[in-house]
DNA sequence: CTGAAAGCGCTTACAG
DNA sequence: CTGAAAGCGCTTACAG
């Protein structure tokens, strides 16, 4: 590998001329400039980041990590339910890669946890760090939040003097499905909003709960069916509601993976869709229009929630002040597996 | 951040004393052990990796690579053809990161393109590079082959020195796919491959004729309808096909994502699955068996898959010798999605 | 505008 | 078994 020292000597400068050269200061002669850029030229020279990044104190380097609550789901990597945060994760890796940043998932202990998650990134020196948090508990939250490691949260409302977030307006996104199924006629709606312990989950179920309070009416607690946020638990939920009653005429699921499960139920059971009942989902992702029938959804918009994400996340680390926290609108949109209830 | 030389001091040693007792030299007394150890804990002590990198000479990051065709494509996060390959970064990511390896996604040039790929990774000093590799095309591949930089490339045979490579066994997957659909009594069978500029896309079809060539018939032209991955070209291609012709009786789709859209169309002329069509794909995508009906496939096994690219990886970075290549067998996994052909 | 020197926080022959 | 010293490849006050 080539170093300053020799572009330097080609140069017939001091390394730290080349420093300057490279590092666009201003008090460097236009004639040496080009020099160093010419030696640069046909060295082939490339820094060498690591020295840069010990030499300057920091680095430009960001941190990416997903909190979840099970362990165990994480290690099957059947994370049907995470297809959402895997769009988020691509379109974070473009922002930030795009912005000039290294994107980085740092090594975790020897037990296979993050051990010291903290010192982990502190000890490689990131910049900053994209946390998409679903699980409230994990405690890494408290500690980045307590951190002076500027942080910005997907999905979880992490505040502090150097932390912000960025999540949907789930609370809105739930009374709009509410008010729409409402619009069609429905009155017996289950809803199964996913897991409650997530705040997406509990802002969820809030919004509908409210969606409804609005009209005049209260959700029937045994139509609210709490699970997991997977494919399989939707299934098994529809299922088990089918055997116990077929009053309802519409379902509201937690997220489309979710609804994707709630569909498959309802064509074993031979059930029209949306006949005889409607399903509406969360989320809208790029599969939903593709279902049977395609599907009708409270789409979330990952791009302007990554982009903002990593956007406030440079500014962190860039101007030094911590932006204000971001609540993006969510959006109903109709396709065909919604429609009025039947007489 | 507390540094080496606090510790040092704290125990009464050199610094140089407090490095070997931390990388596990055998060189130093369990006493002076013992003291560092605990200087260490009082301190909270933890080495700053960026200057261990430097000070080595070497790293412990594995770099990761997505090399696609088509830049647009990758700018519109929409990516339902990568499904697939989501799961095995998420796959990847897990087994780099539980082995103690950083995992990197390095930042572009301004351009917003990668630049000079190679010098990118040179100058962050990254251990060996994983790269999912589905156009041939691609620059960076060549680049890789012919570097000293351990690589191992997933879906594309990158072969060399320091390279080598794991993938599925298209070939056979795409035999196996039309025997099966030839032992249901099936004949005029569709075959959408995907892109055939991509290896995988190739293979697949090949395998194709070869099952269909091992039983005596010739792929009709007509019915091979080449298109990119997406779900949303393999329905256009469905709607088209169904325009011109409805002889068929079976389609193989080049992957599951692909079969969504097959099935999408399929719907939307009211043709039964598997009755009047069968459908079957590639991938066995988690939601596969969610789909309307539940998608035959021939499975990739991408646990397999990523666990032998890291797992190679690791063994040329740490033994330096380069292992052999991997083809991984594909399996069928019959769902409802397929049935004897009408007569 | 430019160079010599110190420093970033480690590691690793080299002596002893 | 341990320390002093040089080195990894940069950057950045400090002088001039």
């Amino acid at each position: 590998m080539v170093t300053s020292e020799q572009v330097a000597k080609l140069a017939g400068v001091s390394r730290a001329t080349v420093s300057r050269a490279l590092n666009g200061s201003a008090n460097v002669s236009e004639e040496t400039r080009q020099r160093i850029l010419e030696a640069i030229a046909s060295l082939g020279y490339e820094p060498n980041v690591v020295a840069q990044n010990l030499a300057r104190q920091r680095s430009r380097v960001i941190a990416f990590a997903l909190f979840t609550d099970d362990q165990r789901k994480l290690m099957e990597f059947e994370q049907t339910q995470h297809y959402f945060y895997l769009g988020v994760i691509n379109a974070v890796e473009h922002a930030i890669t795009s912005a000039g940043y290294d994107l980085f998932f740092p090594a975790r202990a020897e037990d296979g946890s993050y051990g010291n998650y903290l010192r982990t990134l502190q000890s490689r020196r990131v910049a900053g760090v994209i946390a998409i948090s679903i699980a409230q508990s994990d405690p890494r939250i408290q500690a980045l939040v307590n951190s002076n490691l500027p942080t910005v949260f997907i999905d979880n409302m992490g505040q502090g003097k150097r932390a912000t977030y960025v999540k949907s307006d789930n609370l809105h996104g739930g009374r709009m499905a509410m008010e729409y199924l409402l619009q069609l006629g429905h009155r017996r709606i289950a809803i199964m909003p996913g897991n409650t312990a997530d705040l997406s989950g509990a802002e969820r179920l809030l919004g509908c709960q409210q969606g409804l309070a609005k009209a005049g009416l209260v959700a029937d607690p045994d139509l609210i069916c709490v699970s997991d946020w997977t494919t399989e638990d939707a299934y098994h939920a529809t299922i088990k509601l089918l055997k116990q009653r077929r009053d309802f005429t519409a379902i509201a699921a937690g997220s489309d993976m979710m609804a994707m499960g709630v569909l498959r139920a309802l064509h074993e059971y031979g059930i029209r869709i949306p006949e005889e009942v409607s399903v509406i989902g969360f989320d809208d992702l790029d599969i939903s229009r593709f279902m049977e029938p395609p599907l009708t959804t409270v789409r979330q918009d990952r791009l302007v929630m990554s982009q903002s994400a990593v956007q406030k996340l440079i500014t962190m680390i860039e101007e030094g002040e911590t932006p204000a926290s971001l609540t993006i609108p969510m959006q109903l949109v109709v396709r065909a597996s919604t429609g009025p209830a039947p007489a």
